[in-house]
DNA sequence: GCAAAAGTGTTAATTATACACCCATGT
DNA sequence: ACATGGGTGTATAATTAACACTTTTGC
């Protein structure tokens, strides 16, 4: 016996949602399409599985392929199946969020082939397919995690201040938050170490910079946080 | 255009975790497998994505196959793709975890074709291929993910008692509550609505029965009720 | 010296935890 | 009358939320 006949073959694909952040807003990355159909229109980096290769492999395959860049934060968000959502063939998408630090980005980005360009949440182009789906609840599921889990260093250099990641859960969750009370909670989970010297572009006084302690980040990992909004239905 | 040429497609199978509650115990349904390979030994249901259905599609008629119930609380687990998991021929398989009411099941349960069984979580025997990883990573999110949403009701019947409700969670947490703080805290919810007759079983005294508040149920799906034990290692 | 952002402390409100007794009933 | 599980209240601790002033420094 070496394969079970009749049964029906199907394309898989990988789609990535690129998360980064401009210090401002929550970004996601695009790419004009390069082949048919819907050639030329924005749409998420994909690309099809590869007989060898497991779905974690393709999208870490296609995230490099746009961004040159390995070991970034990634996950699986959701596979995508209504069976006419590729008008061509048949094709299943498996969708993965990846977070990434936008500078990293930047620093590499030599390759114009895709035509990548960064997207504010709210100012998103009309996509193909379902990727406007895809990039909803790809942001849904960071809220969501990011509000349990400590994810969203992942989307800051090495060395950040407390205003930064401030201003980066602000976006996330389109929401702002009192300063003593943020930095308060953040130090209180003791994944920060302060360094000596201080970032001085945004502000004359500077703020010190902090980098992640990287042991205790690791074994903290599924610390809680709890910056999910209280829902005021419960009367 | 009729087709993406020369890509490879591949086989994709759902998986259900079925999930049930005997009253003292979560359990999962699992099923001697009828074909080749690994004939005969324990397995999740399963079956193959046929062309015209989505995974979700495919995954509650696997479900209605073996239970013969429509309208299952279900949602998708994860996307297993190792290109070896099945030994035959490269096949993915989308995991999806299900909540019943065992009565339910075992009303009508006349379908002896596939052997079905419950089990135990700590009972568990050897599973083929990846099923294993699967049934643990659906207790891990069925786990987290009732911390935070109402879903274990999918789990009872349709009347059921405090004391009932709690046995539940200690099972799925496996631990225990204090009776006064869990009551306490579930009936904050305003979810549930006192019934006037008594569950008269399992106690001379009775305890009184209660229903979901349907309308509140639906409209208070997001709220929070935070069953996760916190970490004590944030010192 | 003043504008702009960084940094820090206290109080009140809410929520979570710990804990013990009375109640109803079948035997 | 007693054993069994059901049901409830209160006091304390922990956490979260609200709020305002001082510091630094480049201009």
């Amino acid at each position: 016996m070496t394969s079970y006949g009749k049964q029906k073959r199907l394309l898989v694909a990988v789609d990535c949602i690129i998360f980064g952040f401009d210090g401002q807003d929550l970004k996601v990355l695009l790419i004009k399409r390069g082949f048919e159909p819907e050639k030329g229109n924005w749409s998420l980096m994909g690309g099809f599985v590869q007989p060898e290769e497991s779905f974690e492999d393709a999208a870490s395959r296609v995230l490099k392929q746009l961004t040159g860049l390995e070991d970034i934060y990634m996950e699986q968000l959701y596979a995508f199946s209504r069976p006419t959502r590729d008008p061509i063939e048949r094709t299943a998408s498996i969708a993965y969020f990846a977070l990434l630090d936008i500078n990293q980005y930047h620093r590499q980005q030599l390759r114009h082939e895709f035509h990548a360009e960064w997207f504010s949440l709210s100012q998103m182009p009309e996509l193909i397919f379902d990727h406007t789906e895809m990039i909803t609840m790809a942001k849904e599921k960071l809220r969501y995690k990011a509000a349990i889990h400590p994810i969203l260093f992942e989307l800051l250099p090495q060395k950040f201040t407390i205003p930064q990641l401030q201003l980066l859960y602000e976006g996330v969750y389109e929401t702002d938050f009192d300063k003593r009370n943020f930095s308060r909670k953040i130090l209180s989970l003791k994944l920060l170490v302060k360094q000596k010297d201080k970032e001085k572009e945004s502000s004359k006084r500077g703020a010190f910079y902090y980098k992640l302690d990287k042991r205790r980040y690791n074994a903290n990992f599924h610390s809680f946080l709890n910056f999910i909004a209280k829902p005021h239905n419960l009367k």
